[in-house]
DNA sequence: TATAATTAAATTGTACTCAATCGAATTGAG
DNA sequence: CTCAATTCGATTGAGTACAATTTAATTATA
């Protein structure tokens, strides 16, 4: 009769949560730079999507950002609150909410433009290394 | 004068985002296993750390986890209220909060360590690239 | 030995996350 | 057409996160 094996609940052995630390830890290194843009990180990354499309709808932003409606609606209202993007539902159904850039949010672009270059660095990884992270990152997203 | 490149602002561009998005999939993925032990993730790991020193501080459980003790604090009550943990101050140092594993505690390891296994190949990773992506966030950890 | 500095937790306030549920609009099968 | 199923988004409730502040205890120094 051998004893039970219990290393596999060891922190150390967990792949989960040094991803969890990690993503936490990037996130708060944002936040000085953010503040600044009057953001937060999910709003930011929001913004990076209607930097790119202008509009798009909640569904369609949940998706690109694997959040669902309990998180986006107050952020998109904030981001409404803030001048940033306006909210309208569509015409063809109602049911659909367009959310779309204002000037506002494009302006901001100016300002958000000048904060990857101050991240870059921030994480001691080789460029190689950040690759290679970055495509298992999205192989364990699919 | 050549255009001004607003490419580093593209979600697909970003290291940040997948490591947060992957981050998330995976808590999400925890969640069905673990609510049969009347655990969150967050309470999950800080278990981890009781059934390996059985006792340990605010202080020194926020080192191991990453987390301060706005996040420990109410978590912990919440561990004691489940009777998974007891809580009480240092008898040389009454700054000092000792949290101790109790007999529940114990007890619930026996259900938790069947999990790790059930969440293995939830990631699409082959092993090989579980390895590199661990040493890759702890390098980034740092 | 007062008191200043430091330390450990707790508290406060703001902002996510997400499962679950709800209500309104739309669609589809009979 | 009509009612059931589906879809979209909003809401609710529990649980993080974390910066900043507070309180209590301990330690160091003038």
């Amino acid at each position: 009769m051998t004893e039970k094996n219990y290393d596999v609940l060891k922190l150390e052995n967990q792949l989960c949560f040094p991803l969890y630390a990690c993503s936490r830890q990037i996130i708060r290194k944002y936040h000085k730079y953010l503040d600044a843009l009057n953001l937060t990180y999910t709003q930011y990354i929001a913004m990076m999507v209607f930097w790119e499309v202008k509009t798009i709808n909640v569904k369609e932003l949940g998706k690109r950002l694997y959040l669902d409606s309990g998180t986006l609606t107050p952020l998109l209202k904030a981001l409404e609150e803030k001048g940033y993007v306006r909210r309208q539902r569509s015409k063809e159904d109602e049911r659909v909410l367009l959310v779309e850039i204002t000037e506002a949010g494009e302006a901001l672009k100016e300002q958000a433009v000048s904060i990857p270059a101050k991240m870059n660095g921030c994480m001691n990884l080789t460029p190689e290394e950040a690759m290679t992270l970055y495509h298992l990152l999205y192989k364990a997203l699919s």
